[in-house]
DNA sequence: AGATTTTGACCCCTG
DNA sequence: CCAGGGGTCAAAATC
């Protein structure tokens, strides 16, 4: 096996920011009750039905820890970092899963920027959550990813196999005017770094 | 109308 | 060789 062949991007589930799980709509309806005007969220953004195959369905409410690690044979690389709300918009590609649903137009942009499309899924053994298939929409692109979503739309894990040979469809992150130097917004560019790592 | 998702069935690999 | 599980296919449904 090729050492980039195997690339586990995301295991967020571990630390909830809440105790036991809620419905979709009482969260909703809980953040809509407390958010304080400071936190905007731009029109574009739309809060999608909890689909099983919403990929990054972030609830409204974070703060969510995100644990991700590579495994790339021997260089194992793992980190955790932080996503916070305030700088929910400052995630592209995020905001364009999120708006997935709009005029009925299903988003294929996920986290990573790239274009997939679902070809599969199926509950795996030994894991409590359904595991989903993609292949990346880009003619003669091989990769493929897992995906496991929790039952709340949540990523439990993201398993990359293959290199892309073509450029993110999606913006760039760099060009964007660097914010105050928050560790959002450098992770969510190290996060789209990794297949741009991976490419080289 | 076309692209994407869903889902059951099939194939292949591994123990 | 066999069984079980993971990965993929493909038709139907959905958007």
């Amino acid at each position: 096996m090729q050492p980039h062949e195997k690339v586990v991007v995301l295991k967020p589930v571990v630390s909830r920011p809440f105790s036991r799980f809620r419905p979709f709509p009482k969260v909703l309806q809980d953040f809509n009750a407390t958010c304080s005007p400071t936190i905007t969220i731009p029109e574009e953004i739309e809060l999608i039905r909890p689909k099983a195959t919403q990929l990054a369905s972030l609830p409204g409410n974070l703060p969510t820890q995100i644990a991700a690690t590579i495994d790339a044979g021997s260089d194992a690389i793992s980190e955790e970092v932080e996503v916070n709300a305030e700088h929910f918009t400052c995630c592209e590609h995020v905001t364009a899963c999120q708006t997935a649903g709009r005029n009925g137009v299903r988003s294929r942009l996920s986290l990573d920027g790239y274009n997939w499309r679902k070809y599969g899924q199926k509950k795996v053994k030994g894991s409590e959550f359904p595991r989903s298939y993609y292949k990346c929409t880009h003619p003669s692109c091989p990769v493929k990813r897992k995906v496991e979503t929790t039952v709340d739309g949540q990523i439990a894990e993201i398993v990359y196999s293959g290199e892309h040979n073509h450029l993110k469809p999606g913006k760039p992150c760099s060009p964007r005017k660097p914010l105050s130097s928050t560790s959002t917004e450098v992770v969510m560019c190290d996060m789209h770094g990794i297949d741009d790592t991976m490419q080289e």
